[in-house]
DNA sequence: TCTTCCTCTGAATCTTGGC
DNA sequence: GGCCAAGATTCAGAGGAAG
């Protein structure tokens, strides 16, 4: 009957999703065909050529081409989504209006637009336009009666620092150590997402051990967030070379532990700045250890940016007050990781975030 | 023929820019209704007010007639436009996608879409979804090929500081003295928008005394700012009470001098000055020597404007480019001449003639 | 080892005027 | 309309080389 999760599955998106049975999946996060309508070449002042995406799969030959293609999928899609189930779709102004207006055509009912807003985008290198600095993700449960999506609001406003999660995210590009590269060093895939934007996602609108679908899998960021957040996947890619990327880089993800998983489930209420993205941007991981200032004194770190202390959990603010046994206390200051250099404030990691969201 | 600008035409909105002449207006501003679906208004193409929708079959019925009363008033408005002019358009996910789409359809270009980040925005009180913290405009030109629409891309970046101005704006909500109140103390309109958001839109895409229409005009904010930076306006509202408040808003509005309004202006804009009338000038003399940026290439000035090094010779651009093999060279900025502080690029001496011909 | 400088690159619908 | 030539145009971050 059902579909072995934590599978890629190689072949063309529509035809394999028909084979999937109805209402078999959680959760849906799909990052389609941008449908860009390049010119020619695009230099930059320095003379250097933009490597653009003008792959075989980007093109269509018109709006109605990509319109149908666009409905196809999505009608696939909400089949085989459970009925408390929810959609993700990613894109920029190229497309994403045509797939808001096919999403509510098709019967699902929106709950947020997100903003992707980019610390570190591309600039508009001819002077012509508004640099484009953001992409838009559309988030909707099945059906406009269907109440029952999941969304974990308390998570959510922890990773947040106790300030209700908005609807514009500030994260950076996929860059550096993290992007996949091929035998030649080059990218390996042109429109690879940073983990953290799928990390945010799951962690918003799954819950543990549910199924994720990407009918887009590419080089399977999506499982690698799944895997690493204890939920699992089916992956729909039509390039073998892209799941054969994929299958290796989900291997090496190591799952964080059920007890970090665990997130908030309770409200509280104390002050600023998100701890939860420092977790989202890895430089500090589910599980990790935080210490005191003089060390005697230990906390885990969850995924949502919550701190364990044997039954004490919450914010790193919350938890510090709480095992000084004091009113209040700059979790900030008072909590430090182990660096190469001894023990440092997690106030650095703040820093270096800031510093990327500064942009 | 023309429209009187500076003016409110009461009215249906449909009916009025059926009687406004073809390409008569250099900018379309438009906040159409949302289409909220919270038992508001809704409006069919003639007027009549659609039943409140719970079920699925009429609200498959309120997307088709809000696309329909989008598509009429879209239409309207692109005939109405200029061939080198450009609409803007507002809304949230409830709206925008059937408007991006229905833009597209009617053969509009979009430029950029544009988030306006609420700095202020309301809560989700349910703790139900994530805070809906922005709202989406939508600048497009009025079709593909016109690459002419304005774009005051170096007022931008300076209002940026220096940077290029990006497509995520952060703003506060219209709020305090600046919202408008009734007699009895309560806000007049329910989404009348910050005249900061309208200021960047205007300036960003209009020059002064350039003819703004705004479809939904409600209490006259783009007026008021149009008015406040030397621009004109036509608002159509079918609102008689709205209207008066906008008329009375607007009146109020003191323009800004034009000495104030002079932005920084773009280099494409400047007089062409040809390379030779530097020599004619006397500026440089036949024969001299002019030298790339750290000095290790020479090439000598011609009575005639061109430059020549070995057997190269050409334009200051053509052989700027083909001593570095790049495609392409600003020749103004690359070659330099020995003055008596060092190096400096010939473009000082352009500057130079440029305003000998200013005076 | 620690700075500083240089190079490279990221979903990009990326020029304009004259002949 | 097409073609050609003038000439305008980039931000953040990673990584490596140079000092």
């Amino acid at each position: 009957m059902g579909v072995t999760p934590d599978t890629i599955i190689l072949g063309d998106c529509i035809e394999s999703l028909r084979k999937l049975p109805d209402r078999s999946v959680d959760l849906v996060f799909a990052d389609p065909p941008y449908n860009l309508q390049l010119g020619g070449d695009l230099l930059r002042p320095d003379n250097s050529k933009v490597d653009a995406v003008d792959d075989e799969w980007d093109q269509f030959e018109s709006f109605e081409a990509y319109d149908k293609f666009t409905r196809a999928w999505l009608a696939e899609c909400r089949r085989v989504l459970k009925d408390d189930g929810a959609i993700w779709v990613i894109g920029s102004y190229h497309n994403i209006f045509r797939v808001g207006t096919a999403l509510q055509d098709a019967g699902f009912w929106v709950l947020n637009d997100i903003i992707w807003r980019k610390s570190n985008p591309m600039p508009n290198f001819k002077g012509t336009r508004f640099t484009n600095a953001h992409e838009t993700l559309i988030w909707a449960s099945k059906s406009r009666g269907a109440r029952r999506y999941t969304f974990n609001y308390d998570a959510m406003k922890m990773a947040n620092d106790e300030l209700q999660m908005r609807s514009d995210w500030t994260l950076p590009l996929c860059t550096g150590e993290e992007r996949l590269k091929d035998e030649t060093g080059a990218k390996a895939h042109p429109t690879q997402k940073p983990e953290a934007l799928l990390h945010r996602v799951i962690l918003a609108s799954t819950k543990p051990g549910d199924i994720i679908l990407d009918p887009f899998f590419g080089t399977g960021t999506t499982g690698a967030a799944a895997r690493r957040l204890g939920r699992r996947y089916i992956g729909l890619e039509r390039d073998p070379g892209y799941a054969k990327l994929a299958k290796e880089r989900i291997a090496k993800v190591v799952p964080i532990s059920p007890e970090d998983l665990d997130v908030m489930g309770s409200k509280r209420a104390e002050p600023r700045v998100p701890f939860g993205q420092i977790v989202e941007a890895g430089l500090l991981r589910p599980g990790d250890t935080l210490y005191c200032p003089k060390g005697e004194r230990a906390a885990r770190v969850r995924a949502d940016g919550s701190l364990v202390i044997g039954e004490m959990a919450g914010s790193i603010h919350k938890v510090g007050a709480m095992v000084q046994s004091a009113p209040a206390c700059n979790g900030w200051t008072y909590w430090h990781f182990k660096s190469d250099k001894g023990l440092a404030p997690i106030d650095v990691l703040r820093a270096k975030v800031r510093s990327q969201m500064a942009a």
